[in-house]
DNA sequence: GCCACTGGCTGCAAATTTGCAGGCAGATGG
DNA sequence: CCATCTGCCTGCAAATTTGCAGCCAGTGGC
């Protein structure tokens, strides 16, 4: 019986699942909540009266049953895709778009991936506000944001967009009184900072900057220590004449969106593609 | 892009206002209120960036890319019919349920194609609560109920089932003093009797009783007028001697279904059956 | 012309879905 | 052993979707 109260769009839930062999899994690659997953698999479950996944070494197998099905879902989402093409071939995606950001993210993570971007979409227009300052977004001075911060509540749209490790730097041998680098006071509350003061260090800082890039020259220099996040840290890190240290706690990154522009194509073009971005941080 | 903002379940939409070519007839089709209808094809079409239907002569034209979504579509359906095959193949059907109803549907509506759907579901008991009466729904008696009238607001869920036609037979051939069957005061205010006190025929009535076979009977006699509704009306509207009037106001029918029942396979196939049984009611 | 019917849309309330916070269980590492 | 991390689930609130009532426009019949 497929009566209406079979969604066919629960379907993408189980194919989700068993690709990435979890909920919390399927809740990152289909960015909903993964209560959202266990209700909707739950859901779906009951309109098809068959159970789906078995729990085996914590993981989701599918039972044979959920092998078939899963079969007829690769064939829809086939048609899905193509469906989109049909959408796609109508090249109307125009508008321009200001993504505030530090200038870290907009250096190392956006940057590096904009013009095949914009090669893609002709239409489209980013211009990047990056500052160390945060701009005024519930002033409409841009359109998307990306915070360090979970921000308040305003009159826009916020959703997690990603989080970042953090390391501490380090000569591998170790050398008398480093260079500590530290962040300025008013970042005081930041994860980094926090680490160098039960370190000890944040007092003995001799270069005290918000520019990261900075902070990442000094540590080249192999006589410096300094927390970084992950996606400056890559070269660092393979340096055998450093010692990097992850910190326990992470930086979680937040995206937000004017609610006007909640439904505007643009736009969510320009989230996925930063979504993308970061997904990718880690590679050049 | 067809990114998760394209909702899977919302392409059934699409194929449903091509096939019936009007919104509302999508609407009776899908079981939706067609406000939906319309909300939801909006989100598709937003979300495909493309124009799916012209208005043309009252009708609903699919554009020429409407047409090869629309294929696409018809692929994922054959898919989902599989899908739901496979949740088919497991015989876990079973249940015995109770539905209450007037004699009349139950005898006219139900009865007719009630042997062959319990073939089709063996593990399925069907008792069926037939009576003048209004069983007490609220307090259990039944699981499911079939009313004439729009129920108040209780613990139960709500639907609105179908419609019926109200005919007044009176013979072809004027008679003096016709015998004027009625309904009893506890009825006063359905249509039947409303149109009949319109007509002056209630206080002359000389067969009062609710059970319709009775007046249908009556009304064979090609002596007697009444109004009776129309799954009852196919023989009297095809004699000759008889002249079968419409009434201007129908009677809504209305489904209730205890809310913990919801869920429950057994129960949505059961409505499902009885939906269809409304549906071809005027069909032997 | 008037009336009834049908289809589609708006606004509001009700119903449903989703996200978040917190808790629990299991696995891993120090 | 304890702390941390990860995955999953529950309860509650927020967000979203849906249904209903009412309205308007168009059509057909009297």
């Amino acid at each position: 019986m497929t009566g209406p109260d079979l969604n066919w769009d629960d379907l993408r839930i189980i194919a989700a699942v068993k690709d990435e062999g979890t909920f919390a899994g399927a809740s990152a690659h289909l960015r909903i909540d993964e209560t959202t997953v266990a209700r909707r698999l739950a859901r779906i479950q009951r309109a098809l009266g068959v159970r789906l996944f078995e729990a085996a070494d914590g993981l989701r197998k599918p039972t044979p049953q959920c092998e078939r099905i899963l079969r007829h879902i690769s064939d829809m989402a086939l048609q899905v895709a193509k469906i989109g093409q049909i959408g796609d071939s109508v090249p109307d995606l125009a508008g321009r778009l200001r993504i505030a950001c530090t200038n870290g993210i907009a250096e190392q993570i956006l940057a590096p991936r904009l013009a095949p971007f914009l090669a893609q979409h002709p239409g489209l227009a980013i211009q990047l506000l990056s500052s160390s300052e945060n701009v005024q977004f519930s002033r409409w001075q841009a359109d998307i944001a990306i915070r360090l911060r979970k921000p308040d509540k305003g009159d826009f749209t916020i959703a997690r967009l990603s989080d970042m490790r953090l390391y501490f730097i380090e000569p591998a041998t170790g050398i008398d009184t480093p260079v500590v680098c530290a962040y300025p006071p008013e970042l005081d509350q930041i994860p980094e900072s926090q680490f160098l003061k039960t370190r000890g260090l944040q007092q003995q800082a001799r270069c005290v900057t918000d520019n990261i890039r900075v902070i990442h020259t000094l540590l080249l220099s192999h006589r410096a220590v300094g927390v970084l996040p992950d996606y400056l840290c890559a070269d660092l890190r393979a340096d055998k004449r450093l010692k990097a240290t992850s910190l326990p706690r992470r930086r979680e990154i937040w995206l937000l969106l004017q609610n006007h522009l909640r439904q505007d194509r643009a736009a969510r073009v320009v989230i996925d593609w930063v979504r993308e971005c970061f997904q990718h941080k880690d590679q050049p």
